[in-house]
RNA sequence: GGUAGGUUGCCCGAGUGGCCAAAGGGAGCUGACUGUAAAUCAGCCGCGCAAGCUACGGGAGUUCGAAUCUCUCACCUACCA
């Protein structure tokens, strides 16, 4: 069910080496010593690992590049440990906008589940370099409160722990910290130190925000094993127009798509920006450097063509939700963003596409344009829906509506008693009529 | 605890009795251009078809009339201690 059955026979043998292939992707922000890294895993298989956190009930695309990360490591030649915080999940990682609200542990618990299959998805658990899903909770939860002072906490000093960024940005905080989020870096660098005793583990991989993290654990395996091992963080994903990568209007974008349906999924990514397309292809997809050289190309050539934005978004989707929801995506989006007569789209095709746009059931006579824009959440009020149709944004199948008192006609109905509404250029919504 | 200043629409910010649904900027929406991109230009940007209604921290007043004046409560800031 992997979406990317070609990549998996990759995982072969070890490579020129992973490192030289996240670097030229753009994913390695900072690292422990590079060189060092390089070569202990030029020297064989090593095991590495990276954490997720249930603070919500699906990873979003956030967490994908952590995802894609491992797994390129792993098509390397090298084993992963896909960890869940079923233990961190219930502590919180402190972050700098203020105290978090515990989640109760039946919460976490479902949540540990959800995201255990998730993470499930981007690895291989066959073969030689076979991963593994590891919880933190197993370790954590047999740990009495004197073993974890006297033999964890022991090896932490004050001054380190304090003078991580985020702590104190939180003590200088008028929310200031509490000693529950203040311990987090301790669970966080004691999992490495249990893998690294369970499994070998050398390597921790995450984001850039995390890095206080990493170091907390590669710092207590050096003081307890007198090993060194290793940390790799991976950039935070910026867009070119200085917002926050992944949100849209109606938040953040899941990889579950009872979240965020694939629709919507696929149209995040083919709204990306030209100059951030070519750097989202290198983190998000497998595709090589001379793949992703043809596509600056068209881009830098044929912007109009949006090859990028579509090879981006078709990867990208392929990749979390399946080639079939891909093919329907695809088919929905060129229904309803397509030059062609709507009228000839097929029914099926239609309904999926403003399924996955958004689709309101009406009975009854007809309503106004107004209304319609109303009841399919296109307009927040009778009052926009005007100002809407005045200013020449509202379509009923492709076709401008100027007149605020225009009411459909049966004829106007599409297959399936299908209306599609269209505000401006790319908001679209659907309406059925149920007799 | 004392004194002074502040609290305006999604955000910032003008406005000190009628001309204020409230300047200006940002965000957002729509159109033109176009490529479901960016930039640019233009329009819009409380609710209501409208009459009108609701709004300038909460409450109570003064006035023909208040965001603007008075009292009071809450919160914030500065100086004093």
């Amino acid at each position: 069910m992997s979406a990317t059955p070609e990549s998996k026979a990759a995982v072969t043998e070890l490579t020129g080496g992973p490192i030289d292939e996240l670097q030229w992707r753009g994913l390695i922000a900072q690292s422990t010593d590079e060189q060092a890294l390089r070569s202990v895993m030029a020297a064989g298989p090593i095991t590495y690992y990276c954490g997720f956190d249930p603070t919500a009930p699906s990873l979003h695309i956030g967490n994908l590049v952590q995802l894609l990360t491992m797994r390129r490591i792993q098509e390397a030649g090298h084993l992963p440990l896909g960890l869940v915080g079923g233990a961190t999940g219930l502590i919180g990682d402190p972050r700098m906008s203020g105290e978090r609200v515990l989640n109760s542990t039946d919460t976490v618990a479902e949540w540990v589940d959800r995201i255990r299959t998730q993470v499930e998805k981007y690895l291989d658990f066959d073969g030689r370099f076979a991963a593994r899903i590891v919880n933190n909770l197993d370790w954590t939860a047999p740990l009495s409160a004197i073993d974890f002072l006297r033999d964890i906490g022991k090896h932490f000093r004050m001054g380190r722990m304090l003078g991580k960024e985020t702590v104190s940005a939180r003590l200088n905080s008028d929310d200031g910290l509490s000693f529950t989020e203040f311990s987090y870096q301790i669970l966080q660098g004691m999992d490495f130190l249990e893998l690294n005793k369970r499994y070998g583990c050398v390597l921790q991989t995450g984001g850039n925000d995390q890095w206080g993290n990493l170091t907390s654990g590669t710092e207590l395996i050096r003081k307890v094993t007198g090993n060194e091992v290793h940390a790799l963080a991976t950039p935070l994903i910026t867009k070119a127009d200085g917002t926050k990568f992944g949100k849209t209007e109606s938040g953040t974008v899941w990889l579950d798509p009872a979240l965020t349906s694939p629709y919507a999924f696929y149209q995040f990514w083919i709204n990306s920006d030209d100059r951030d397309v070519d750097r989202y292809l290198k983190v998000f997809t497998f595709r090589d450097a001379e793949g992703l050289a043809e596509l600056a190309e068209a881009t830098a050539g044929r912007p109009h063509a949006r090859e990028a934005q579509r090879a981006l978004a078709g990867d990208v989707t392929t990749l979390v939700h399946g080639q079939a929801a891909t093919d329907q995506v695809i088919a929905a989006s060129g229904a309803l963003f397509g030059r062609g007569e709507i009228a000839a789209v097929d029914e099926p095709t239609l309904t999926a596409a403003l399924s996955e746009a958004g689709l309101t059931d009406i009975t009854g006579p007809l309503p106004t344009i107004v209304e319609l824009l109303q009841i399919s959440g296109l307009a927040s009020s009778g009052s926009d829906a005007r100002r809407t149709i005045a200013e020449g944004g509202a379509n009923i199948n492709n076709q401008r509506i100027s007149d605020p008192d225009h009411v459909p006609d049966v004829g106007d109905l599409l297959a399936g008693g299908l209306l599609v509404l269209r505000r401006g250029k790319r908001t679209v919504a659907g309406v059925r009529l149920r007799s």
